[in-house]
DNA sequence: GGACTGTCTCGACGTCTGTCGAATCAGACA
DNA sequence: TGTCTGATTCGACAGACGTCGAGACAGTCC
């Protein structure tokens, strides 16, 4: 997602092409889950966080969690690296501001 | 959505209770048509736009369409009114600025 | 009132999604 | 090599989603 886009929403129609692109995004976004994991990753002290810290802070199994995470990362939003035995995530925040930028509206006139 | 949220998700983990009531309009933005509807509605001209002039940019039904609507409705993103015939949808910028919010990050130290 | 137009609701359909348990893969370490 | 642990993939299932056609509702105008 190199997106081409990113002119506030409110500007101007965003055209059909950047929207199949954007909207992925939003979707991965849309689950109370992913929205945690993502903010837990993205707020990681040292800037990235072990899977096998992110799986215990909620109530449900390992593939599950594996799931969402994969989901965020086919919608750009972090990177995973596998170091030994474990796998770290880090947000990518390129796009967070870019999305960000997309929902951005002018202060009120 | 009258969120207690609202520091940026790389902030710090964003509670539970906050990511039930986010999620949803992540969701509602996650789709390619609701997102170039929102956007027409958002950049319209007089800061509202008739379904009329909706419906037919795009490529689908009238229920559709609709249904759509009723979604960023319910997500609490669009306001709709009817006057006479016609029914003006028009954003809620409050919310857009709380997303937008929640995504800002830090600019790259 | 009756006919017409614009919008929404309803019911149905195929597809996608979130979840799980079981199985598999990747490294570490005897 | 064999075994153990952490993470992912696979297969299945119930429920949600996007779309449509048909019908209902709200206003306007004759």
């Amino acid at each position: 997602m190199d997106v081409s886009c990113c002119l506030p929403l409110a500007e101007r129609r965003v055209p059909a092409e950047a929207a199949a692109v954007l909207a992925p995004a939003f979707k991965a976004l849309g689950d109370p889950v992913r929205l945690q994991l993502l903010s837990m990753i993205a707020s990681a002290e040292s800037g990235e966080i072990c899977v096998c810290d992110l799986t215990p802070a909620f109530d449900l199994t390992g593939p599950t969690i594996s799931h969402h995470l994969r989901t965020l990362r086919e919608a750009g939003l972090v990177d995973a690296e596998r170091r030994g035995t474990w796998v770290y995530y880090r947000a990518r925040t390129g796009i967070l501001r870019q999305l960000a930028a997309l929902l951005t509206v002018a202060p009120a006139t």
